[in-house]
RNA sequence: GCCGACUUAGCUCAGUGGUAGAGCGCUCGCUUCACACGCGAUAGGUCACAAGUUCAAAUCUUGUAGUCGGCACCA
């Protein structure tokens, strides 16, 4: 077979992606068994305007590996994909389209500007979806959903009403949060407060009428001065009692305003007397109304100041206006200093722009009763998990208890319209269709509210609506079958936005838990160490990292990360994992080279049919005798028994590389089900590069790439290949397109392989079973000889280096070592002699070598290379005595600790115990390295 | 102001009580018939600092410093 020296990424990722699809893999209707357990996640939907980023392809690479790996179990596993319909992303791109055109949305109509935005959703809408695919998301696209898709709206109409209904969703008017560049207002969660150190704090003087006092008060928004109603003072405070009561005469225009008291002013912040603003600031819209004060907006929706500003002020922009204002307080001779002040600055999270607090009338939800369900569920159950638990589950439980009511409606078009409706006279008729309010308002004429709800309104009944739940149908085939979903993969940025509303109109409406488990993902931040943002331009495109390394290098880093842990991006760690591509595609390529007469067997690999064979084989004369824990019974049987079955025949390394891959297998499983997907990927990496390949294949090169054709060669190649299978199967959710693309290449492949689950299915490594390991195959006694192999492999070339030995030169090897040590390095004598090239093995129970020798010790054996000519004797002495030190710190520091009575008497026995093997082993090591010194000197 | 996280090799990061780890980089040697995206061999760390608990602390407790995050406040 012909296959190319280095593994080309693009070559896999393009033919098998459109297969699965087509084929229905990604479906859970693929799977054959009615009883299997079902295994569901929602995607996060992403913005239908949005193009994949860094943060996307990490979640979607953990989502897939979950959902691959159980599918792979044989579960019934679905994984939901879609889009939401981001109002004010979208309103953006649709007001600067008519902007081009010299239009405004107000001059095209509702009718039009939504006509736009549905074309551009229908142009554009995909470019997130085809990403997915080239990421190998295996989504179930039959599946997809989109917030705005009819039945998800019902939803949101149904959910509407209800809440209203219950009076938890009512209109009123509060000082809300004003984002004057998207125009519109937007809830707490969206403002992002900015730390700004070039803040100035503005001390302005008011006078006190029919007085020639002055009261200062400081402000870092001079210009709401135009919208001030009163000054608020502390009741006790002495300095201004004689006031309280009195009026102000408002500098720049001709109000006079009244001098209250009141609880909220702090007499020793700043001045002590607080200007107070109603109409634009939360705190002083409060104190208003408690002293019954007017509430004068001064400025319009694009923070340019309004008529009440006077007309000095009109049309000003809110930054122009507070210049003018400072400038004139100035001319008043009232200005009586600027100092400079640390603020933070409200920011609308999704432009950037400062908001405006402002007096608006809004559609709020009161979030008491289902804020209550969350906390219950946490409270009872403890659910969600959240992965990492800390800091996430406190933070989730602290928001929810200090919740506010969540301001829903939004001043734009493209959304889910409000579903409230207004007669002439203002009244109010909330209802599920036109007909409804219609009928409710006795035909009078209606017109509905202009408004759409937050988007993420209808994000928050995702965990729910996508199953089909629409308020007129409450229970679906798939509501049941994927509701409440296994978890949820996402970032530490939408706990409160999404997550946590997600799981309280779930609890409310389905009367379910939304997910069991949360993953928190944490943030991929630029080379720089901060986030990634188009402004800083330090962002990385993963489509980018797809051309460069490809996706499953950049998948496999991805999941590489520490679960919650922020990463800085970093070129050179994706690297690694495309050399790891690489290392799997040769190791392949190198059994695939030797793969005559071979064949993926899982009967060539199983130990433990070697012992039921070998029970069969010796009869019933010795089957009484005969104990599998016998290993010098299984000693003296095995090559009998081994000269008639090669196929039964497993060396040392073959029981070492079974044993290490099914520890491997468990660890992975281990690890994914606690969602470590760092530590499966690390176990995998080494399993296959230092495991499979630096040893395994070395090990066996000789026996398989021997030319003499016989049943030993071609077991020997069988049981390469099933290993590599099974390693490219662990590897597979990680490496969807590599292992599928080297997977298929095997030799004897079929659908056999595959979890029962899946039978009927063509052949693909999606639906093969996944390696569950099996406890019973570790064999801790051949690793332990396979240890001591390597340990004489590695003390050799070691030896070889230092002295510089030339790889042509083939020296002897002594070891000294008992008899049982012997036997094991006896049996891998031709793996020694081509690992560590050398000519000849001698062994024997004592050393004996010439003077002229480089020696090693290691757990079981005594090293000699007899280097006649060759030996540097000063270098072989300073290479002996730092063997020396580095045992004698160890052992002094195991000696102190074994004559500390206190330690022998309170530690574990156990752990005496191993410290006191330890102390032998090394005693044992360092008589020997004593001597050998001794002979140099 | 409150709460929390982090500080480990030159760099980027793993490691929740018992011999300090990885990848990259550095040094040395290899065109060894899968792979130079490779192979082999080294070097490199008072685990931020201080005190405490413990037979034993990178790991638990407290404090200090620095970095970052969330919340509150923001006249």
């Amino acid at each position: 077979m012909e296959i190319a020296k280095a593994y080309n990424p693009k070559e896999a990722e393009e033919s098998h992606y459109q297969k699965w699809e087509e084929r229905g893999y990604f479906a859970p209707e693929i799977n054959e068994n009615a009883d299997a357990m079902k295994y569901s996640i929602v995607i996060p939907p992403p913005n239908v305007t949005g193009s994949l980023h860094m943060g996307h392809a990490l979640q979607h690479t953990l989502m897939d590996a979950l959902v691959r790996r159980k599918r792979m179990q044989g579960f019934k596993t679905l994984w939901l994909p879609g889009t939401d319909h981001a109002s004010i992303s979208v309103q953006r791109k649709i007001v600067e389209q008519l902007r081009e055109e010299g239009k405004t949305p107000q001059t095209v109509g509702r009718e039009e500007f939504l006509r736009r935005a549905w074309a551009w959703k229908e142009l554009y809408g995909n470019t997130i979806t085809e990403q997915m695919r080239r990421e190998g998301a295996s989504v179930d696209w039959s599946r997809h959903r989109f917030t705005m898709d009819e039945s998800l709206s019902c939803a949101v109409i149904e959910v509407f009403c209800r809440l209203y209904e219950e009076g938890w969703i009512y209109r009123g008017k509060r000082i809300v949060n004003w984002c004057p560049v998207d125009k519109t207002v937007i809830s707490d969660v969206e403002v992002k407060d900015e730390t700004r150190k070039d803040g100035k704090l503005v001390y302005l003087q008011y006078p006190v009428k029919d007085s020639d006092k002055k009261i200062t008060v400081a402000t870092t928004r001079p210009e709401t001065m135009l919208g001030d109603t009163a000054v608020a003072v502390n009741p006790s405070d002495e300095r201004y009692k004689d006031l309280i009561g009195k009026t102000i005469l408002l500098p720049l225009t001709n109000r006079e305003i009244p001098i209250v008291a009141d609880e909220y002013v702090d007499a020793e912040f700043g001045t002590g007397a607080v200007k107070i603003t109603p109409a634009h600031d939360p705190n002083d819209y409060e104190l208003g109304l408690r002293h019954n004060l007017e509430q004068l907006v001064i400025m319009n929706d694009d923070a340019t100041m309004n008529a009440n500003a006077g007309a000095d002020f009109e049309g000003l922009d809110r930054f122009k206006a507070r210049e003018k204002v400072i400038e004139q307080f100035e001319e008043l001779g009232l200005l009586e200093k600027i100092e400079d002040y640390e603020i933070s600055l409200p920011t609308c999270e999704r432009c950037k722009n400062i908001i405006e607090p402002l007096l608006s009338e809004q559609w709020f939800c009161n979030m008491d009763e289902m804020r209550e369900m969350a906390l219950d569920l946490m409270r009872r159950e403890g659910v969600p998990h959240f992965y990492p638990q800390i800091p996430n589950e406190k933070v989730y439980t602290a928001w929810l208890e200090n919740l506010k009511d969540w301001t829903i409606s939004r001043q734009l078009w493209w959304g889910h319209q409000i579903p409230a409706w207004y007669d002439r006279a203002g009244n109010v008729f909330v209802a599920r269709s036109f007909e409804d309010a219609k009928a409710a308002a006795q035909n009078a004429e209606l017109t509905q509210d202009n408004d759409v709800l937050d988007t993420w309104f209808s994000s928050a009944l995702w965990a729910f609506s996508t199953f089909g739940w629409n308020g007129e149908v409450t229970e679906t085939q798939d509501l049941n079958a994927f509701s409440p979903t296994d978890v949820l993969v996402t970032g530490r940025d939408i706990i409160f936005l999404w997550v946590s509303r997600m799981i309280m109109t779930t609890q409310k409406f389905v009367g379910k838990k939304a997910f069991e488990d949360v993953v928190i993902t944490g943030t991929v931040l630029g080379k720089d160490g901060k986030p990634m943002s188009k402004s800083r331009k330090n962002g990385v495109d993963p489509l980018d990292m797809f051309d460069k390394f490809g996706v499953d290098a950049t998948r496999i880093y991805l999941a590489s990360i520490a679960t919650g842990a922020d990463i800085r991006w970093n070129d050179t760690l994706i690297e690694t994992y495309r050399n790891f591509a690489n290392k799997i595609w040769n190791a392949t390529r190198f059994c695939l080279m030797n793969s005559d007469g071979a064949q993926v067997d899982y009967t060539y690999l199983n130990p433990k049919a070697e012992v039921a064979e070998i029970k069969r084989l010796i009869g019933d004369e010795l089957i009484d005798d005969f104990d599998e824990e016998d290993e010098e019974f299984l000693d003296k049987v095995e090559p009998e028994f081994a000269k008639d079955n090669p196929k039964e025949n497993l060396s040392i390394a073959d029981r070492w590389i079974i044993s290490r891959l099914n520890k491997t297998a468990l660890d992975v499983n281990r690890a994914l089900d606690r969602y470590e997907f760092h530590t499966a990927v690390s176990r995998l990496y080494h399993f296959f590069w230092d495991d499979f390949c630096d040893w395994y294949i070395e090990l066996v090169k000789d026996e398989i790439t021997s030319e003499t054709v016989n049943t030993k060669r071609d077991a020997a190649r069988s049981r390469i290949l099933t290993i590599l299978e099974q390693a490219l199967r662990l590897l597979h959710p990680f490496m969807p397109y590599l292992t599928e693309e080297l997977w298929q290449k095997l030799p004897n492949i079929s659908n056999e392989l595959h979890n029962a689950a899946y039978s009927s299915a063509e052949q693909t490594i999606m639906l093969a079973d996944f390696p569950a390991g099996d406890a019973g195959l570790i064999d801790e006694r051949a690793e332990a000889e396979m240890q001591a192999v390597i340990d004489v492999i590695s003390k050799v070339r070691n030896i070889r280096a230092e002295m510089q030995i030339k790889p042509s030169d083939k020296p002897t090897i002594h070891i000294a070592a008992a008899p049982n040590a012997q036997r094991i390095f006896a049996q891998n004598e031709a793996q020694i002699l081509k690992l560590a090239r050398a000519e000849s093995l001698v062994l024997s129970e004592k050393s004996d070598v010439p003077k002229a020798s480089a020696k090693a010790v290691t757990t079981l054996a005594e090293i000699a290379l007899p280097l006649e000519g060759l030996i540097d004797f000063e270098k072989e002495i300073s290479r002996l005595e730092n063997q020396l030190n580095k045992l004698e710190t160890e052992q002094q520091r195991l000696n102190g600790q074994l004559s500390n009575a206190n330690f022998v008497d309170r530690a574990p026995a156990e752990k005496v115990q191993e410290i006191r093997d330890r102390v032998a082993e090394i005693e044992t090591q360092v008589t020997a390295l004593r001597q050998n010194l001794e002979a140099l000197k």
